[in-house]
DNA sequence: CAAACCTGTGACAGAATTGTGACGAAAATC
DNA sequence: GATTTTCGTCACAATTCTGTCACAGGTTTG
């Protein structure tokens, strides 16, 4: 899993930011201030960086610089609009990319993919996989083994990526319904149906990848198993 | 060991792009206007050459026509987004590869690395092929094959460059507003509009460009494909 | 055993997304 | 200054996505 250190003296917007990434896969670290930032930087060694520029104790810029003195981590710039030498400045010290505030998550997100994608990172390639089962979250596609992919909508994508996370472990039905639509919206009607969806696209894929390979590995397919009375899970059920 | 030859009157931005390429390794030389930058190219003969347009004493156009004029050195040039015409002049002129302000150090390196790995190769200039289909940005217009090429507009242009350059690859609507339009301005109606009108003249020049050949290569265009609740990706399918 | 509950299934319709066509303002071109 | 090109906006059609409902089978509970 992805790190992303999140810098920010307005607690208010890096709660947002935070949430923003966490959303997103990310594990997120907060600082309040420049000093705790280069701490935190060191000791977690986070994947991205996202940065204010207005900081006390130490502002950004010099943050920018200290940790460009050291590596190449990422750093994405929070700056006001309309501050083209803030901009500028902060780039010549080696930031990444920048994001005028106000901004809108899926503005932030894109921006954090694009520096992570740059930096070779390809968060937006960063397959997952289970078993023989392989969840292309840039493309939005399952494929099994060397089968034919099939794409999955937005809600089934986030579901998938969900279980395959948490492969091998049985997660409430709450835990999911809140992952997948966030604080509201969800309901357990609307996450039998989803699962049902994806059930049937996982036993699509099975069968057009199944086809080769009839050695070891092609019996290995995770599929969904339901637990009565709690969630559901992801397990990979080797032969029998 | 490669030498660079940085060229750019303002010298805070020339040391950041000689600073970041001595990072990656090169031996960078500079000049900060167009005459003594065509002597330290005569002297130096660089491997590769970071320009800027706006020069003192001599221009970059006028720079890049000279030094084209006696070798083939790739040349990397610094513009102003929204500035198509000096991008396109510029690559008319000879330049290999063009890169907007402001940028970040990693855009920078890869397209140097980019540049660099072109040239060892083949002569040519900033042409981006996938399948059959190429696009000329410096005469702004693609073609497949051999057909008849059908000019694009500045913003067609960005699009399918930007495609072109992540061929194979799904990018995100987010992604590809903010990388055509820049931070605002950008709209999913607008997105729509493009793309629409992109297809329309993909298909035009797939109906000039396949009468000849019939043999093998003449299915090969890449098409823009959509994936809902994402975004857009170019894609070649082959035949089937 | 029956009732209550949970889960899987199928059908369906509303919502959201995307494609298409037309229009006109703004910009470029002549 | 007139014409053409470019591009944003709107309205609407087609497609895709997703929530709702009803019902069937199975399990637990009383």
């Amino acid at each position: 899993m992805l790190r992303a250190l999140v810098v920010d003296d307005d607690r208010v917007l890096a709660d947002v930011v935070a949430f923003t990434l966490r959303r997103e896969g990310f594990e997120v670290i907060q600082a309040f201030d420049g000093e705790t930032a280069l701490q935190r930087w060191a000791e977690e060694q986070p994947d991205l960086i996202v940065l204010d520029i207005n900081l006390p104790r130490l502002d950004g810029f010099a943050v920018c610089r200290e940790i460009r003195r050291q590596s190449d981590t990422p750093i994405l710039l929070l700056t006001v609009r309309d501050d083209e030498d803030d901009i500028v400045h902060g780039l010549e010290l080696g930031a990444d990319d920048y994001i005028t505030k106000p901004f809108s998550p899926r503005q932030l997100v894109a921006r954090a993919q694009t520096v992570l994608r740059r930096a070779g990172k390809k968060p937006a390639r960063a397959v997952r996989q289970v078993g023989q089962l392989t969840l292309d979250p840039g493309r939005r596609e399952i494929r099994l083994g060397q089968g034919e992919p099939i794409s999955l909508t937005p809600l089934e994508r986030r579901l998938l990526d969900y279980l395959m996370l948490n492969a091998g472990y049985v997660l409430t039905a709450e835990a999911i319904i809140e992952h997948v639509w966030g604080q509201e919206g969800g309901d357990r009607d609307m996450l039998r149906q989803l699962v049902r969806r994806l059930r049937g696209k996982m036993a699509r894929v099975e069968d057009q990848g199944d086809s080769s390979a009839g050695d070891l590995d092609s019996a290995v397919s995770p599929r969904i198993e339901t637990v009565p009375g709690l969630g559901y899970g992801l397990v990979v059920d080797s032969g029998s």
